[in-house]
DNA sequence: CTGTTAGCGCTTTCAG
DNA sequence: CTGAAAGCGCTAACAG
């Protein structure tokens, strides 16, 4: 009922009638005060409309409660799955999750770093890899446990979990030339895991294939473009691998106003499995990667260390497959 | 180059050789010390590896420099441009988002809002009007800024931007009977705000409307399903309304997929004017309403509170519009 | 422009 | 099981 200035544990436990620790010990760790002094306790906090500070409790523990999740972008409905299980499994474990958008810059980056450092976030999870000056700079020395995702390398800042994508578009090329597929193009964004994927494929395939680059974040509109574009360097394109759903989504709709037949004419891969890739007619055959997953070991990994258990298995590859569909049936 | 355990302000001062105060100062406040005191604290901040610790200063002053944004799911694209523009807006002015998932479920919402105050956010945006518990509760008594949003409402807890859902309905259905089209259907999610679109639709239509109704989330998915279930309840079907893109275009493919022309036989409406929208084939008619701009207002009508600033705009109806493009073009 | 003095609200020692 | 003391690292007040 005390509405006033601010409430503290000082008032809870003086209406409660015990010392401020053991007001502060009912609610933070039951298990050591007595039934009667919890109750006690919980019809102070009550009666005095008491509300905890977790800031106040974090500057002492040292543990904020909070993790940061670093984005490119968050407006790319690609790693929504990835924040969605880190929001879960960070929200199951009682830790806030702050959101951090990079820009696909480097300094943004570096910068989003140090505040979430100044913030005393007790993990960070990131979208892609760092940069080596982060992993020299202040992170290391913070021992906060971090997680790259979305990527791989065998030298992690800390630990890292996704999957390779120079293999994906490897595995992606691989295909195309199972398929006797010869005039192929591709159709991707400019973003470095895009770009990976591409050198990938170019490597397997074995020679340069026309590209068609559109900037990061690719669109819907951006892929009919794109095979627009691609159509003028290769007319008789036969398939085109996308860096993304999106952009496959928009290559078929492009295909389609221009009468071309999919996969008949033209066969089309995606990347990514969203879920409008299943959907679409024809469905698009497309490289499955589990975000979900990537975010839910991504938290499980940060919420070890934060108990201070030690993570063995730093470096985890979670792999990706064809989903073949209609797309390429040919 | 000292790493060890905590570098603090105190050592940051001592190697400056000026006070703690004049540390603080000389790193938050350049103006009011001297250009000499500021270069020496700066390298004294370089040579101890000092880290400012936001949470120690936010304790004393009172400001976490922290807003909470809560969605009903994450993995929704509909709030995505709102998020970002909330992440752009409160990046800008040097605060940071922490994000939380209500899963449209009250009793969660109530514990995050909890959660959100304890941790002392300096504002709140929400999508969605909240419950009139949480307006009652001890959101009013903490005064700090909370705007909810993507909705209307004449008593909002605090500030709200957005737009009335029942004159969308309305609208739609107003363009529907101005077409002459009398044999329509509505596929809708079974959220709050899609069923207040749901009321406006029928209110206005006159007469009730065979509804297909699927889970919140919609899917590009389930909207191909409610498009079959719509045909089943009336084969005649002339037009549809969707309660959001994603579901318009599942609609647009299962007609393909029938054989069904759109907007021949079919006209299909959306909802959102998601990217996709403008880039399917026929581009999809829909109700564009600007969650970029709800989320910029949002986060200016928290940092106007912040700094202090009285806000006399408390509602603010943004609007709608219906996009009109091939796929009821009949 | 700089310094001193007090805490912010809580939790960690260390004692009973 | 409970308590007293001692700060966590910083900044608002007030003074010089």
């Amino acid at each position: 009922m005390t509405a006033s200035k601010s409430v503290t544990l000082h008032d809870v436990a003086r209406e409660a009638g015990v010392s401020l620790i053991t007001a502060s010990r009912a609610l933070s760790r039951p298990d050591v005060v007595s039934a009667q002094t919890i109750e006690r306790v919980r019809q102070a906090v009550a009666a005095t409309g008491y509300v905890p500070n977790l800031l106040a409790g974090g500057l002492k523990s040292k543990r904020s409660m909070t993790v940061a999740a670093l984005v490119p972008v968050v407006s790319v409905p690609q790693f929504l799955p990835t924040l969605q299980a880190l929001t879960e499994e960070f929200d199951g474990a009682g830790y806030q999750m702050i959101l951090g958008q990079t820009g696909y810059d480097r300094a943004r980056e570096d910068a989003l770093l140090s505040t979430m450092v100044n913030r005393r976030v007790d993990g960070i999870v990131v979208a892609g890899l760092l940069s080596r000056d982060a992993a020299m700079g202040q992170l290391r020395r913070l021992d906060i446990p971090i997680v790259e995702t979305w990527d791989l390398t065998d030298r992690p800042v800390d630990m890292v979990v996704g999957f390779s994508h120079v293999k994906v578009g490897s595995a992606v090329a691989g295909y195309f030339l199972s398929k006797g597929w010869h005039r192929v193009g591709i159709a991707t964004a400019d973003d470095e895991r895009a770009m990976q994927r591409h050198a990938g494929f170019v490597s397997t395939f074995g020679r340069a294939v026309p590209t068609a680059t559109v900037p990061a974040p690719s669109t819907v509109a951006s892929g009919r473009l794109a095979l627009s574009r691609l159509l003028e360097l290769e007319p008789q394109l036969e398939a085109v691998s996308c860096s993304s759903d999106g952009l496959a989504q928009g290559v078929l709709i492009e295909a389609r106003a221009r009468g071309i037949a999919v996969p008949r004419q033209l066969a089309v891969c995606g990347f990514g499995d969203a879920d409008i890739a299943a959907a679409t007619e024809p469905a698009l055959t497309t490289v499955r990667v589990d975000g979900a997953t990537i975010g839910r070991k991504a938290a499980q990994m940060v919420l070890a260390r934060c108990r201070g258990e030690a993570v063995h298995e730093r470096i985890i590859d979670l792999g990706f497959s064809i989903v073949e569909r209609a797309s390429t049936a040919r």
